[in-house]
DNA sequence: ATTCATAATTATGAATTCAAAATACTGTTT
DNA sequence: AAACAGTATTTTGAATTCATAATTATGAAT
C-alpha cells in the first residue's frame, strides 16, 4: 500500500501541480486555451479549485488570464527565454558567492561528494542530469535564502515552457563537468569572486549550447 | 465624473490590491488571521473572488495558507528582510549594468531628467520619495526584462511588510542624491561595472541606514 | 455566395449552498 | 476551580447554481 501523505496538500495545489506537468509536457501547448469545464470533469472536481489553481499558475507566469475569456498557456518567446536564463545565471552565481563565504566545511564537503557522484555518472545521461539538478539545488539551499529559492524555482518552471528547455545539453556533459570542477575548486578555496565568475561561465556556456 | 477604466481588472485582482494595501498599512498585521467572511461582507462580495485573491497573495508571499485553517498575513523576520534586500540589490544593480550597455541615448537622457527632478525635490521629502521610486522603476523598464520587473515588484511588496520598510530613510536624502548622481555619471559614461558597483553601493548604504 | 442582424449556445465570473473539519461553548465530574 | 466529554457553532473547502458576456449558429437580404 502507498504511504499516506502526512500533510496532504490542498486540492487546488494538487491541481496546480498536475497542470504544471501537463504544461511542461506540452500537452497543454503554449498559447492554447485552457478548457476549465473539460479539465474539471476529467479530474472529477468542480471548477472552483481548478480556477484557484489557474490563478496560482497565472501569478507564477505559466498561465495568462484574459478578462472574460479564460486562461491561456503563456507563450515564451526567444527574448523571454534569454531574459529568464539571464536571471537564473544572476541568482545562481550570486548564490555561489554566498556559499563560498558562508558555507560550513561540512556543507562544502557535501557539495564535493555530490560532484563525485556526478563524475561517476558521466556515462549515464539521465542520472547525470538528475545529480546535476541536485547539485544546483543543494547549493541554493546552502546559500540559505528562501526568497531566492522560490524565484529560481519559478524561473526554472518558465524555462521548461520552451521547447529547447534543457539547462544542460547532452553533448556538453564533459564540458559541464569541467565547469563544475572549476566551480567546486573556487568554492573549496572560498574564493568568492572566482565562484561567482565560474558559475556565470557555466551558465553562459549552457546558453550558447542551447541556442 | 471619474474616467471608466478601459481594461477593468478582474474582481479578484481588485480585491488582491485592496488586501495588499491593508497589509502594507498593517491594518492586517503580520501573523494575524484573515477573516474571509468578514472581509467578503465588508466589500460586499462573495467569498469566491476573495479566496482567489488570497491564493494570489499566497503565491506572492504576502500571505500564508494553512491547511484547513485559512489565510494568515506572512510574518517577515529580520533575516527575511535582509535576504529580500540582498536580492533587490542584486537585481537592480544588474539592471543598472544592462542599462549602461543597452539604453538608447534618449533613455539615458530621460533618466537624467528624472534625476534633475530629484535634485529639485530635495526639500520635499514625499515628492523626493515618489520621484526616487520613479527613477528606479524607469531604470528597470529600460533594462527591459519583464521577468525581473515582476520579481522586483514582488520583493518590494515583501519589503513593505516590515515595519522598517522604507527603502530610503529620510535622513539620507542628500547622501542618496550623491549616490544617484554617481550612478548616473557611470550610466552616462556607459561604464557597466561602475554602474553595477554604484547601484550596489546605493543599496548597501540604504540597508545600513535602515537597520 | 457573402454579409449582416438576430437568436441560441457556451463559457466565464461570481454568488450560493452544502459537507466536513476546527473551534467554542456547556455542563458535569472531580 | 480545573479538567473533561459532549454538543453547538463557526469556518473552511468545494460543489452547485445563476447572471451575463462572448461565441457560434441561423437565416434574411443583397
Amino acid at each position: 500500500m502507498s504511504a499516506l501523505s502526512l500533510a496532504p496538500r490542498a486540492l487546488y495545489e494538487e491541481v496546480a501541480e498536475l497542470l504544471r506537468q501537463r504544461i511542461f509536457a506540452r500537452e497543454l501547448a503554449p498559447g492554447s486555451w485552457i478548457d476549465e469545464m473539460r479539465l474539471a470533469e476529467e479530474y472529477g472536481i468542480s471548477r472552483t479549485p481548478l480556477r484557484e489553481a489557474l490563478k496560482v499558475l497565472a501569478t507564477e507566469g505559466l498561465v495568462t488570464m484574459k478578462m472574460r475569456r479564460g486562461a491561456y498557456v503563456t507563450e515564451v518567446n526567444d527574448k523571454d527565454q534569454h531574459d529568464v536564463y539571464h536571471l537564473l545565471s544572476l541568482l545562481e552565481s550570486d548564490a555561489a558567492g554566498v556559499v563560498a563565504v558562508q558555507a560550513s566545511d561540512a556543507e562544502l564537503a557535501e557539495l564535493n561528494s555530490i560532484h563525485q557522484e556526478l563524475v561517476a555518472a558521466v556515462v549515464n545521461t539521465d542520472k547525470f542530469f538528475a545529480i546535476n539538478e541536485r547539485f544546483h539545488m543543494r547549493l541554493l539551499e546552502i546559500a540559505n535564502n528562501r526568497w531566492r529559492d522560490q524565484m529560481v524555482a519559478d524561473l526554472r518552471k518558465v524555462m521548461k515552457l520552451n521547447r529547447h528547455n534543457s539547462l544542460l545539453k547532452s553533448g556538453r556533459i564533459e564540458e559541464s563537468l569541467r565547469e563544475h570542477q572549476a566551480l567546486l575548486d573556487a568554492l573549496l578555496a572560498r574564493d568568492v569572486s572566482a565562484s561567482v565568475t565560474r558559475m556565470q561561465a557555466h551558465f553562459a556556456n549552457g546558453l550558447e549550447a542551447a541556442s
